[in-house]
DNA sequence: CGGAAGTTGTAACGAACATTACATTTTGAT
DNA sequence: ATCAAAATGTAATGTTCGTTACAACTTCCG
């Protein structure tokens, strides 16, 4: 028997018809707030008839929906008052083999961020940042066979706030004009974790050797080019999986263009509303 | 100018008649659920009339009694998405002084996952995990202008352990063909978040038009897919930052990987042998 | 004691709501 | 292709609720 009406709802989820998920989907999303409001209201925001939420809830083995609504709030009076309601709620989620997993999975995760971050020099961050930002450096981004997504996702999103960023292509044969016309105006930053591929050490010594700045986001155990880089930021990768979990990498990505924006906000502003204006012409 | 209800109670407690008073007591004793019952519950509970109730809510200057219930509810989601940080919250309300750092996104992030998989339904998962490693079904992925880096992300991991795999590329008149020739066989997986692209919708109406199967990763806004979605993973994206974060997507893509993984551990082995095999004779 | 200002409850009204029955559409199986 | 079953929306119904007007009551000052 599920204690919670998240339980319940995740419990029965399979039972419900296309519509009555598409209402319980909206009630995990934003819970409880989405329950606490008249069926009515629920209804329109989910774009739905009335008597479905009604049925979704009956379903749910509720007598009325006042008697769902009463049920969640006695939960809620519930939660607030245990200060690590967090914790244990997602201890409690299931019993389901697949979910455990799924949230192992994530405490795995969780515990790679936190470790990344902590040992993370500020001052290493700071100066990646700064050349990053820097708009008389011109930006090549690239990554190894599962990380070169992180580089593209950067490039994409570095390229709507500055100029001068490039993403490698895959093909190795193109790199090698690219990097001819490297020199110190141009920075390099990899994302390279075990098993570290020799092509990329093979670029970056040949743009080390003609005074372009080597970034190294890598995992725990470094890269070979971390001997190369001028900064190196490495992330925790092990996941309860077969896989190593890019995920730090990607917070790590992420963090840098935040601060990047920040920085420079005024000419990313400009520019970002140029590209609108762009786009609409379009 | 008071910030919670909690406050605006406290202030006004003095100007409030005995009776009033007692109604306000209720709502900070037993804060918020007390005020989100009708006010007649309310009244009720405390021996007062309803008008009492109402003039009460109208002092503290509330145009109506469900608008007061609405400011609770808002009041109560921001206290249960944010439990563990303050500073966060301090930040987004606009002080430009603290300048967010990478630890305080990292606990962004950190939050946007465990919140992410704690409103993952195991149901839904399962069925996704089984869908994905389904050896009859073709399997084709895409994302929009940021998330399609997550879908060539899991499409090359994806790749390695299975067969059928298509990363539908960046130029939409590319998609046309390739949708056409799918019918019940196929899954078409889709990462979705806000600003949503009308041009993923519109491929996902023509895919499942044809049956195939759609499965949906967005944010807890959800996409307007969700409507056609046979499946969907909402993820939280909000950060400190003027860009959403796409991490909890990336940790939801590597856990549905690990799980397929792990559920077709025999044929996936195979597979790996013989690409290891054919990657040596290159 | 008398009266005015403030307080509180009663009652009536209208709006929003949950609920039900029924018609329509969709789905799935033969 | 045909029919039964399921799903979903529409419309009507009775209830609850918030709201307002007004009367009864209390309090306090002259």
């Amino acid at each position: 028997m599920p204690e919670t009406v998240v339980d319940q709802l995740r419990e029965n989820l399979g039972q419900f018809s296309a519509t009555e998920r598409r209402v319980a989907h909206r009630l995990l999303a934003e819970y409880p707030m989405a329950g606490l409001q008249s069926a009515t209201v629920l209804a329109r925001q989910v774009e739905v008839s009335t008597p479905t939420v009604l049925r979704m809830v009956a379903r749910l083995g509720f007598q009325s929906y006042p008697d769902f609504q009463r049920r969640l709030r006695e939960e809620l009076t519930a939660q607030l008052s245990s200060p690590l309601s967090k914790a244990s709620q997602a201890i409690r989620g299931g019993r389901k083999q697949s979910r455990t997993t799924a949230t192992e999975f994530a405490d795995a995760v969780v515990q790679n961020i936190q470790e990344t971050f902590s040992h993370l020099a500020a001052h290493e961050i700071d100066q990646v940042v700064k050349l990053l930002g820097d708009r008389k450096q011109r930006v090549h981004l690239l990554g190894g066979r599962f990380t070169d997504a992180l580089a593209r996702y950067l490039s994409v999103q570095l390229r709507i706030i500055r100029g001068g960023v490039n993403h490698l292509q895959d093909q190795e044969a193109n790199w090698q004009d690219q990097v001819l016309n490297m020199d110190h105006r141009d920075v390099l930053l990899i994302f390279d974790i075990r098993r570290y591929q020799p092509s990329l050490l093979r670029l970056a010594k040949a743009a080390s050797a003609r005074q372009a700045k080597v970034l190294l986001i890598t995992d725990q155990w470094l890269s070979p080019i971390s001997r190369l880089a001028l900064h190196v930021l490495p992330a925790r990768i092990s996941v309860p999986s077969v896989w190593d979990s890019n995920a730090a990498l990607m917070a790590i990505a992420e963090a840098l263009l935040a601060a990047v924006t920040r920085n420079t906000w005024e000419q990313s502003q400009r520019r970002m509303r140029d590209l609108e204006q762009l786009r609409e012409q379009l």
